[in-house]
DNA sequence: TCTATTGGTTGGAGCGCTCCAATGCTGTAA
DNA sequence: TTACAGCATTGGAGCGCTCCAACCAATAGA
């Protein structure tokens, strides 16, 4: 249970211990004789660097901390594989934390992930307060994904809802659509640029908005679906908030049997594994997930090897998945 | 950018950077007087201690290291729950890493991790092979999780998956099915287990097992049923390896002008949060993930506080969890 | 009065590493 | 031969912290 250090390795491989640190950190001013001798020293006792005392003693950090506000949702996983892509290539390594979607909790991740000195910190989707996040941003250099900012030491990497939203609508009006509503996402993140998207969206194409209010849960969809049932309110089609919302509306509208996309066509927003499904096939808006990632890390490795001090914003352009549950009003051709 | 030491927080209090210690560690053994002063100077730096420096003076750590194979997996996200639960409880943090279910990136996970000389690690569903988990397990206590391994240095955590398959057989026969088919998950995780358990709870009611060979996902789940239909061997009743599976084997059905549950029932095997959607509402066989990660956490404490030296196996009895799509055969009363 | 005892406080050593100035050792030119 | 590069190699200081023995009142006991 005890772990060799750079002393033992130094001792066996017969050399002094500032020579093994610098075949560890890879230097060409040491002999290959020497080079080969500390290797197999190393190899041996099973040796490898502790980063931590290399890091205190280097007063530097290859470790970017992810905190990713909720690991169930699996937006943040492809966000990730994006981080650690690039993070990679670059010689960093990342430890993610989680906050569990409490701030309370957020914030605990946050100080455990600072006090391992990374060299910086990409914020998931945080819902901490926005000074919490600037006293972060005094440390070190911060990215925010899916949250925006006006620090200007912070940077942030977010999708276009109200362009989403728009493309959504679009494809709705180009069908033969016209009375589309919006089963609106409330207090949820991005949920405001979805809803000005979609509002701005119907009123260039001459058409009334129709707003009803939701959440991001298939619980919620279903709700909404009912209320406007009863309210003989019924639209040919309908905009989620997201795909959750989405499945829910769905399954509403099948039990009052109606039929999607004949009777009712449905867009979602996020391409979630769930739209994919057969069972599923729902049209959507796609977001461009680990570009998000590789963005945020670029950014933030930008920022670490201060070759950068001017804030970025990042607003990417998310895209239309056509699949099954969109159709012209009125039934099949 | 530079972040305050406890020197500094001792200069500014006007006492010794020992007391400064004895304080951030809330030691009883220092006046209030003095303790108030150090804490007022550290509020006033906005000081907080370095975890690294911490571990490395003490040669002891207050962070478990947790690796996921894959974040995509929401399932692994409820027992990172639990351990993150259990590890605060008692004062731990946790720092996850994952390997993307591919072994060399897991491996460079697992090396990252530890390269922070974590006070132990918890292993979830791990790929990487034995001899990396078992050297490892030389270096700190380990604890898998959905994953068996006979190393009597590493404690495991496993859902009982024989008597998963069981339950939900016996529930399928309880409802006066004969015909029950398995679609096998192949070489999948705990796959072999439910195979067992099915074939043994066939047999134990005197019926003839049917495993068809699938995989882990709604398209194989899909292709299996439609070999069944062109085989003209379609059972009453579907054992899906899990609820991917199932999905899909139930959208098959449907293409095929089938009805679930009246012409066939199906069960699935997770009970993931895909299961619970009002549209899908599948009967499937719930395992107790928090649980997974609570045990995980105190087994490996247990290790770390040097408490027990014994190996620990746990296996948990999953639940049936009945939704819709379990029926009597030959359509509804 | 003097010595113990106790509780609070401190300086110094050291955790495993990096960094730097200094050292030794070639080989080459004068 | 001496001088001087040029290069590989080394010891020591120090990163921010913990731990420990030592220290210093202040009080208690004899």
């Amino acid at each position: 249970m005890v772990r060799p250090t750079m002393e033992d390795v130094a001792l066996r491989a017969g050399v002094s211990r500032a020579l093994v640190s610098l075949v560890m950190r890879g230097s060409p001013k040491v002999s290959e004789l020497r080079r080969s001798a500390v290797l197999k020293a190393a190899e041996e006792l099973g040796y490898s660097p502790h980063a931590m005392a290399r890091s205190l003693a280097s007063r530097t950090s290859t470790v970017l901390g992810v905190m990713v506000s909720d690991l169930h949702n699996a937006f943040f996983a492809e966000v990730v594989d994006g981080i650690d892509e690039v993070a990679r290539e670059q010689g960093f390594d990342i430890i993610i934390n989680t906050g569990g979607r409490s701030p309370a909790r957020e914030r605990r991740a946050l100080e455990s992930l600072l006090s391992f000195r990374p060299a910086g910190l990409v914020l998931l989707s945080p819902v901490v307060p926005a000074t919490a996040i600037g006293k972060a941003a005094e440390q070190l250099p911060v990215v925010l994904v899916a949250r925006s900012s006006r620090v200007s030491t912070v940077d942030t990497v977010n999708d276009d809802g109200e362009v989403g939203a728009r493309l959504a609508v679009d494809h709705l009006v180009s069908l033969g659509h016209k009375r589309i509503a919006h089963l609106d996402g409330g207090e949820g993140t991005q949920a405001g640029p979805r809803r000005r998207g979609y509002v701005a969206a119907m009123e260039a194409h001459g058409l009334a908005p129709q707003v009803v209010s939701s959440e991001y849960t298939d619980a919620a969809g279903a709700r909404a679906i009912r209320s406007l049932i009863a309210d003989d309110a019924l639209p040919t089609a309908i905009l989620s908030c997201n795909d959750f919302n989405a499945v829910g509306a769905i399954s509403a509208l099948e039990d009052a049997g109606l039929c999607v996309p004949q009777d009712v066509s449905v867009v979602g927003y996020d391409n979630t594994s769930l739209a994919a499904l057969r069972h599923v096939s729902l049209t959507t808006i796609d977001q461009p997930r680990a570009e998000f990632g590789r963005l945020a890390a670029d950014a933030l490795l930008q920022r670490v090897r201060e070759e950068r001090t001017e804030p970025v914003r990042h607003l990417l352009n998310p895209s239309l998945v056509v699949r099954t549950t969109t159709a012209p009003p009125g039934g099949p051709r």
